[in-house]
DNA sequence: GTCATCGTCAACCATTTGGTTGAATATGCC
DNA sequence: GGCATATTCAACCAAATGGTTGACGATGAC
């Protein structure tokens, strides 16, 4: 159940956030220590955490007092596959594209090509 | 000179302008086309439009009185990119789609990204 | 010239977003 | 128990977002 396409860009949309995906790249951090290289409050950083547990990007776990966040590069999956319909094929591959989509995800929620008349998928 | 990620993925993060990004897969349109399978105004398409076109994912030009909408996928290149630096770490689930990849579209360096550590770009 | 069409602008509104601060809730340590 | 650490909650604020309506400037058609 991947977070609808929304919520993940729009996770991504902000550069605390994406900066704190990369961090985690690195390894598994805990709130505190996430929060540290940045100039806003740990509050602020907690609630982009929130965001992004949200979008699944990433998990939280607590262990004892500490709070272990873990990248969830998976959640990324769907907004990619979504964006490489534009950015690498030109409207030529289209078709088997959407041939490989129809397999890999079920329509629901990519709102892609499926022509027109589909301007939103209710996932808010 | 391709958009901040901001700007990319904060565009992406709507449903509306995902929707209106696949109806130009097909084809240019003029605006009032774009608008016509939404039930929101006119004005709020043209705002959207507008959103879509600073990002550079769109250009747009007026012949007449129309206003033709095109899109500009390479506007999503750096983002996709920069998605695919954290997908490349699991790239179990993406082996369908690496293949379809390789056999529809000639790599042309759009392979997959440098190593992590490019987390974010300054420019915003 | 007149009229309809295309699209944007301006003013407004409600909601969301990203931030703050200070208090509150766990939990670990001694 | 008492204190420090880790994290969230609550209340607040300014700015941005997505929407509306009505007026307005261009342009094409007759």
């Amino acid at each position: 159940m991947t977070a609808p396409l929304d919520t993940v860009f729009s996770a991504l949309a902000d550069p605390t956030r994406r900066a704190i995906l990369a961090m985690l790249l690195e390894d598994d951090m805990a709130v505190t220590d996430v929060a540290e290289p940045f100039s806003t409050s740990l509050a602020a950083i907690s609630k982009h955490l929130m965001v992004l547990a949200h979008a699944g990007l990433i998990t939280q776990e607590k262990r004892g007092r500490v709070k272990w966040c873990k990248l969830e590069p998976d959640a990324m999956r769907d907004a990619s596959i979504w964006m490489q319909a534009f950015g690498q094929y030109e409207a030529v591959h289209l078709d088997a594209f959407e041939r490989f989509l129809a397999v890999e995800l079920d329509g629901e929620g990519a709102g892609l090509p499926r022509p027109p008349n589909t301007p939103d998928q209710s996932t808010n």
